[in-house]
DNA sequence: TTAAGCATGTAAGGTGTTACATGATTGA
DNA sequence: TCAATCATGTAACACCTTACATGCTTAA
């Protein structure tokens, strides 16, 4: 069966354990967000799909009035992960609106290149340091023991996620001093 | 007034110079496609909703029987095309699922984590390579004295998408060899 | 008691892709 | 003449975000 974006990050969350909806979606928002995002109406009905297609499994799990339901992989489900897993990777897109403008910026009198790089570098000092905050925590949960560690794996793609933009940031940095160095020749033919 | 994601690639595209819907695609294709795609089921009506609004105009450059409409900016799309490049930058998203696949790659067992790093490293560079030969053809454009030029910010993020992609490669390539040396150590028990 | 967080969902609207549909022109 | 490329569009469907809607629990 063919799996929705959201179905694949759904199945990987629940292959580690159980999880509610709820859960799932703050997993996504602290970890995937930055490559993989989704929203709840796009979890909970997929979590019900998923349900009848017989790939997960939901269990009731109410406290007390407040309802709430964990959902588990089928033998079925853990196929299918596996199965998606194992296949060549599928998409990948980009949509970085600086990028286009900065494609543009050439065209435009007097020509803004320069903040445009710089406005990139500081988007991917940010970036950066969020996805920072993050390993930090996961760092602690890994050494003070808790009960679900952070495996090899998730913390490489975190890691990558910091080295690049990181990497970004110094690039534009450098870019933007460049460009600024050749700004509007015109200018300097006057005076 | 509010543009669309294909409507800020098309005034940037028309800033240059007045062409027809066909050469956007063309262009898109072949210059923003990594960081900012459009289909002509966007474009077309975008064009149209474009030249409603008064931004673009429209001129009948058809050959023979082949219709042809070249449009070009309206004094009105020049302003919008300035207050939008020169506005904080808005849209940014990455969807990945070879980073996806990584990510989850630990609870697999036995772990293709190695084996997905490397695709991302062979994805990294091909991407790297298309956009080289991209790069050889402008800078041919540049040298011989075209009648269109690319300019330097247009260049400067051609250069950005192959090192960040050559960067990628090699990161991921260190990273594969790391994650195969502590592959499975379940299995160094028995025997 | 009150705010923050837990928990689940729907409705509306926008965005985007793929497949379909048609036909002209140009160069090999 | 035939393939590649130029040229313009529509239909159906999938995806995704934002706003709306509701109510419980826990800790300060």
């Amino acid at each position: 069966m063919e799996l929705s974006a959201t179905a694949k990050a759904i199945l990987g969350f629940l292959a580690a354990r159980p999880r509610s909806g709820y859960e799932i979606k703050r997993l996504v928002d602290t970890s995937t967000g930055f490559f993989w995002a989704a929203s709840y109406s796009q979890i909970y009905p997929e979590l019900k799909r998923l349900a009848e297609a017989g790939l997960i499994e939901g269990t009731d799990a109410s406290q007390g009035a407040r309802p709430r339901t964990v959902y588990k992989l089928t033998r079925k489900g853990r196929a299918a992960f596996r199965d998606w897993i194992e296949a060549p990777a599928g998409v990948y897109e980009l949509r970085d609106e600086g990028l286009l403008k900065l494609f543009f910026a050439g065209v435009a009198e007097p020509s803004p290149a320069a903040e445009v790089a710089r406005e990139k570098a500081a988007q991917g000092a940010e970036v950066a340091a969020r996805l920072r905050e993050i390993e930090a925590i996961a760092h602690a949960a890994e050494t003070n023991g808790a009960p679900h560690e952070p495996d090899r794996a998730s913390l490489t793609v975190l890691r990558f996620g910091i080295e690049l933009n990181e990497w970004t940031a110094k690039w534009f940095e450098r870019a933007a001093a460049e460009l600024d160095g050749m700004a509007t020749p015109k200018i300097e033919r006057s005076s």
